[in-house]
DNA sequence: GACACTATATCATAGTGTGATAGAGTAGCG
DNA sequence: CGCTACTCTATCACACTATGATATAGTGTC
């Protein structure tokens, strides 16, 4: 009836999905990613450390995520570096159609009819 | 430097912007509110009464939502209808335009590369 | 008038989100 | 070097949100 598998994943809270989003671009490191949701949110969103290594700690345990053993090493050796599954791939992507569908609803009932 | 000045209000608990995005469509009672974000969502979001009217609550108090004094003569006399205000309207556009852009670089990032 | 359903409402608790804080590694500089 | 500023991970304590269960009452139908 409905579309896929995962929908016991979702809705995705917010934090998570952000985390997802930011690492479908490639993975990153924790400080990175709050930098990153902070930056590409033009400053809206802001993720502390609390929230930010709280919700990598959730999507670990729900395998949406992993962290990578790759440690280049050029780098910082504090930094951990995560990843998305493929699981975490597939979830994200399915609560993207889902906020897809609300976003568009929304752009239907509101766009037209400026007051 | 960003866009709207409803900032303050982004991002909204997704509760509250699932009830924003079904008043959008006009205005409506709580419990056809509960039964529209099921129905939309393919089942696949779930809103009781407790998240329903505590929600709709805080959206009052927030002065996004307000309640309609109309009261349909054939209706259940029960029934309390709620409609968005003008601010309402305004930053349920905001937080479409916010998620929109985060579906994008989902997409863009996820959809080329499936494995 | 009994029964199922609609409709609003609240309570108690679980679960998330968050600022503050800590502490260690890194980098630059005099 | 020793100082300072910043990066990076981590956790605590508290506030806020979300939710299942439950209560109560109106509506419709047989």
């Amino acid at each position: 009836m409905s579309g896929s598998e995962f929908e016991s994943y979702l809705p995705l809270p917010q934090p998570q999905f952000n985390v997802l989003v930011s690492l479908s671009g490639g993975e990153l490191h924790g400080y990175a990613i709050m930098q990153l949701v902070e930056e590409t949110s033009g400053g809206v969103v802001r993720m502390g450390p609390a929230t930010m290594y709280g919700t990598l700690k959730r999507l670990v345990d729900a395998a949406l995520v992993e962290e990578s053993d790759r440690r280049p090493t050029e780098d910082d050796q504090r930094r951990r570096y995560y990843r998305l599954t493929d699981l975490g791939r597939r979830v994200c992507m399915a609560e993207a159609d889902r906020l897809e569908a609300l976003v568009r609803r929304t752009q239907r009932n509101l766009r037209p009819g400026l007051a």
